[in-house]
DNA sequence: CTATTTTGCGAAAACGTTTGAGTGTTGAAA
DNA sequence: TTTCAACACTCAAACGTTTTCGCAAAATAG
């Protein structure tokens, strides 16, 4: 076993100074070309890589990303790291990994260990306790310390500071607008109850595409789930009950229980009525037929919010602060579920 | 903005030296209780934490577990990390998480990266090319620095390590002894072609289990897969052939694709057939009707993984070197697919 | 042959922390 | 009065870097 060489090695071995040896490996004029190359060369001999906790002090930056999400056995959040990671790694940058679980303790105890010279800066979806607590002080404080935030997805207005989201009216537009051209008339759609966010704003897509088509509004094509536990049942009987030519489902899990009920029913997806969900995962695509869905493009958000951070990371501080909320825009990923 | 707070200014603010307000703050005896009190309630009301990279660089270690993987939207792995991160943060470490993308040069890279002073050991599961080349001058590099190293899931005799690994071949007997147990005769068996070492072992599995229970193998009732992109059609061509009871597929993917051509065919799952997966990931949870399979416990990989790493880590040096190999047992979860 | 510039290198401080050794003051024992 | 221990604190080194400044010797100019 040996251990990592250190400048201080270096020199002593080579019998010249400690700055010497760091003036030389960074090719600095002030060394003269013999000594350089011998510092080189046996620098490269015994492979000296310069110690990056050594580089973090002195230079007071740690080129490492802080991610806090609620879980990671999630499709969609396992995009974003993915986006996150690419850019992060272009320019130089780790990315270290934390999980909140949806616990407001936790989300902060997280964010206080990796704030104590961890990380340069955060990108985080929070948790839901933190959202539904409205206790966001944790957040104020990094930032208050001058340490860059990107909120991604899950974000709220009251904390200042980059963002990055989807546009949910636009997308749920795109789907319905999808659905209508291709001739459906009676477009269902097996939404959420209001107080959730995405289904509310989901929904208010869908009732707007269909005015600006023209197309009357029939609140018995309208399915809100309360309960997640009896939507199966629910949505069951809502295909039952109705005869539609579509629908529109504000997530995976809706979708696919929407089209198992139309073949309960003896007809078939999509040559009878198509189908198309929200969230592009991995259900989706390899569920059979696979789904027709509105995709939220994580990779392309966590790319997003990686340049946001590492941009306020590497700007001058001089430079007057601005906070930019980017919208990610939405795509509807054709597959077989429509038709 | 309010940059933090260091020893330096509490000691300058108090007017006493840093050694003292490091002592106080560590509760030392050395350390009048007046002084300790004072210290104490200035820190506190100024939240003062210490510089985590100032005391990683003095106490040679990180607290900071590296692990790296060939991908991250995928299920089996976020499990894995999943586990890691539960046993790191019990023990207060946290978790730097890189992906390879399957790339030999990316692994290098992200392993020297982290290897110089970022962490103080890796889990990691090894990328395909690496695998490929069998180069794996990286991995004993950094163990022969006196990094420790667990590696999981995809593992190599030649490196010397501690692993975590599943028995493919006790979990494909389970499924198979499950699907015998249940009064299937005619069990098919769609796999890999040999060369992938999880369809071979989990291929032996079948066979051992099918041997032990006096059942004669009919080489018509197994399927090998050699391309990916066919496997739809040849899995239809399989079942539409074969008069089966049962299917034990070695993979999602192909379980999914079994089921489809026996409900095409007019026969119902688990009614008429039944039809066993391996990988227990979101497809198999949320698939209609949702699939029995055989599941890795990613979980369990991931933490047993951390634990040994832990104990590397904080083992006297004295004591002597040995590694383990942890087999964390399969298990069989029951579903809808199987009757 | 002196004066000045250039060249090549080393000393030291700094980043924020911990810790063993050292120091000065006090009070009590010899 | 001297001696010693206890107390309460400070100094300084260390972790591994980078970088500013200083300094000697060599090279050049006058």
């Amino acid at each position: 076993m040996r251990p990592k060489l250190t400048l201080k090695q270096i020199a002593r071995e080579l019998d010249v100074s400690i700055s010497t040896v760091s003036k030389a490996l960074r090719d600095s004029s002030e060394i003269g070309e013999e000594t350089k190359k011998k510092i080189k060369a046996f620098a490269k001999l015994y492979n000296y890589r310069p110690n990056n906790i050594a580089l973090s002090l002195k230079n007071r930056k740690t080129k490492t990303i802080g991610i806090i999400i609620p879980e990671i056995v999630h499709y969609f959040f396992t995009t974003v790291i993915s986006g996150v990671e690419q850019v992060a790694n272009e320019k130089g940058y780790n990315v270290i990994v934390c999980l909140s679980n949806n616990s407001f303790d936790k989300e902060v105890l997280n964010m206080e260990l990796l704030a104590n010279g961890s990380t340069d800066g955060f990108i985080m979806s929070m948790a839901k306790e933190t959202l539904q607590k409205e206790d966001y002080h944790h957040l104020t404080e990094v930032t208050n310390q001058g340490m860059p935030l990107v909120l991604f997805d899950r974000v709220i207005d009251e904390v200042h500071c980059d963002k990055v989201i989807i546009d949910d009216v636009i997308g749920a537009k795109k789907a319905v607008q999808y659905l209508i051209d291709k001739g459906a008339k009676k477009i269902g759609l097996v939404s959420t109850v209001d107080y959730v966010s995405v289904g509310k704003l989901r929904t208010r897509g869908y009732l707007d595409i269909l005015r600006e088509n023209n197309v009357e509004i029939d609140e018995n094509l309208i399915l809100k789930i309360e309960d997640m536990d009896h939507s199966e049942a629910e949505i069951k009987d809502f295909i039952n009950k109705n005869d539609l030519d579509a629908v529109f489902a504000v997530n995976e899990h809706f979708a696919i229980h929407a089209i198992k009920a139309v073949q309960e029913k003896g007809l078939k997806v999509p040559d009878d009525v198509s189908v198309i969900g929200f969230t592009d995962g991995e259900l989706s695509k390899r569920f059979i037929p696979s789904l027709t869905t509105v995709s939220q493009h994580g990779e392309r958000m966590g790319a997003e919010a990686a340049r946001l951070l590492i941009d306020k990371l590497e700007r001058k501080p001089e430079e007057e602060e601005s906070y930019k909320t980017v919208i990610v825009e939405t795509s509807l990923i054709e597959r077989n579920s429509t038709k």
